[in-house]
RNA sequence: GGUCCCAUCGUCUAGCGGUUUAGGACGCCGGCCUCUCACGCCGGUAACAGGGGUUCGAAUCCCCUUGGGAUCACCA
């Protein structure tokens, strides 16, 4: 058994998007799963609106989400001499012919045709003059007027296509340059890619490419086509949709892991299973799998896989991805295992990256400043006492643990009289400088003898100072 | 418009002729837990697009209708 060849072949001509990304994703994980390559290639013949900032937007993406590749990238903007070869040995063939027709013509010939309700397609004019090269001529591929193209998709069935619905499309440009289904055919073939895995917007291409294979008396890969993510509106994902970008999502604080979890989720499934682990995406990945209909992009789902992914990772793991996020916001993380204990406090309260770091804000704060609604409510007169009391017990204090915590607050409960509610949000308020943060034992475990204490001293000040 | 594809809760989906009062997840709504906010746990809401067949029996197979999507370049 020959081993599964797969590609990615983005266009760059702009940034990947999330669609693209599950394309690149399914063809991934398939090569993956069977142990086979995977390969990059950049379908760059269009000039005019390829560029180097979108190849280098790819590849970024690409490399955040860890879809790495086995060859590649080749660039098609380089391999014109392969593909002026094969035009050249189908035209010898007879399976291609050149033409002069000038678009103008054709331009005619399609107008004349939708309005007369006909199928727009080109009349044959050059298909049996025999022509030679010469300028401003292109090339043209001789397709069959009659019978059927059928393609067998892994994912859709078999598909037929009446032979007469086709044309006799161009695969060559007067200016020598190939046309994309040639380019993709010499390419997939002198790649020996033997399984195309890409969005069911080709499916109207494939005859053409089936016909090109077989005149070129090439053997026909597995066509595996995977149907499109849509927006909330069932419309084709675009910006006005929202973030499309991967780079954008990455932005938001959604984890690698769980962008490509929830893509391979769109349109595949196993079961009932809803997380997978990376490994476990290329343990129980299959092509056959995929479903027929196209799903709709969502990222309120996106964000509580984010979540679980966020819980599931191991601290010190999600450690270098939260360094980021936490210096957009001026703070800097020194200590790797401080770093680590303040995120065990915050993954099981956080959606996205940039929610913990928010979150995170108060444990690396040299002067926490209190949030006036809170201090207001919570810094009163009447619990200076108990903050007192606190700041006794804790100085005395030779460890922070959960439990020596917990009798700390108990005495100083019996001493004031006062539940724990109305002490612990108090501290909270003195410690983060809001009413809202990780439980009260925790925090101060994390934050450590010497900052809780400045900061509970610090409260007591802007109490007495209020009331003085 | 032609051609092609698709059709289970709002969304992602399980289901592959009987085990189904159609299951799970997200969302939403209750409740429990509780030092705040979350997490977690428990419960609820909500779907087989419509119509014909085939069959003892259909969400599952066939046909039609409707709805959605894709595509019709010397763009990829």
């Amino acid at each position: 058994m020959t081993s599964i060849r797969t590609r990615f072949a983005p266009s760059p001509s702009g940034y990947l998007h999330v669609g693209g990304a599950r394309t690149a994703l399914f063809n991934w994980l398939y090569a993956r799963h069977s142990g086979g390559s995977f390969i990059l290639r950049i379908e760059d013949t269009d000039k005019a609106r390829s560029t180097e900032e979108s190849i280098r937007a790819i590849f970024e993406a690409l490399d955040w989400l860890g879809i790495d590749w086995d060859e590649g990238p080749f660039y098609q903007s380089r391999r014109m001499e392969i593909y002026r070869e094969h035009i050249e040995r189908l035209v010898r063939s007879g399976h291609a012919y050149y033409c002069t027709c000038s678009p103008e013509k054709i331009q005619q010939m399609r107008e004349r045709a939708m309005a007369t309700g006909a199928k727009p397609r080109y009349d044959g004019t050059c298909r049996e003059k025999g022509l030679g090269p010469q300028p401003g001529a292109v090339v043209r591929f001789k397709a069959p007027y009659t019978g059927t193209t059928v393609l067998e998709d892994v994912v859709k069935g078999n598909i037929v296509f009446q032979n007469s619905e086709l044309d006799d499309f161009v695969i060559c440009r007067s200016d020598g340059t190939p046309t994309y289904n040639l380019a993709v055919v010499v390419d997939d073939l002198t790649m020996e890619i033997n399984t195309v895995i890409r969005g069911d917007d080709h499916v109207m291409n494939t005859p053409k490419q089936i016909q090109l294979y077989k005149a070129l008396q090439a053997p026909l890969p597995v066509f595996a086509h995977v149907p499109m993510v849509l927006g909330n509106d069932r419309s084709r994902l675009s910006k006005r949709h929202g973030a499309t970008s991967v780079t954008a999502y990455r932005e938001m604080g959604i984890l690698a892991d769980a962008l490509i979890n929830y893509l391979a989720r769109l349109g595949w499934s196993h079961g009932d299973q809803e997380f997978f682990t990376r490994q476990e995406l290329i343990a129980k990945f299959d092509i056959k799998a995929v479903g027929k209909s196209a799903g709709i992009f969502d990222p309120v789902k996106l964000q509580a896989l984010n979540a679980d992914h966020i819980k599931a990772c191991e601290p010190s793991q999600l450690a270098p991805q939260l360094v980021p996020f936490l210096a957009r916001l001026g703070l800097e993380a020194r200590d790797d295992q401080y770093l680590a204990k303040v995120i065990s406090t915050l993954n099981t309260r956080s959606k996205t990256l940039v929610e913990m770091a928010e979150g995170a804000r108060f444990y690396f704060l040299e002067e926490i400043t209190f949030d006036e609604k809170a201090a207001g409510k919570f810094l009163k007169p009447a619990v200076a006492p108990a903050l007192e009391s606190l700041i006794q017990k804790l100085e005395q204090l030779e460890e922070f643990s959960e439990k020596a915590l917990e009798s700390a607050f108990i005495q100083v409960m019996e001493e004031t009289g006062l539940k724990l509610g109305k002490i612990a949000q108090p501290v909270r308020v003195a410690l983060t400088g809001t009413s809202v943060s990780p439980g009260i034992f925790e925090i101060i475990e994390v934050l450590g003898k010497s900052r809780v204490i400045r900061r509970l001293k610090k409260a007591l000040e802007f109490i007495r100072s209020r009331s003085g």
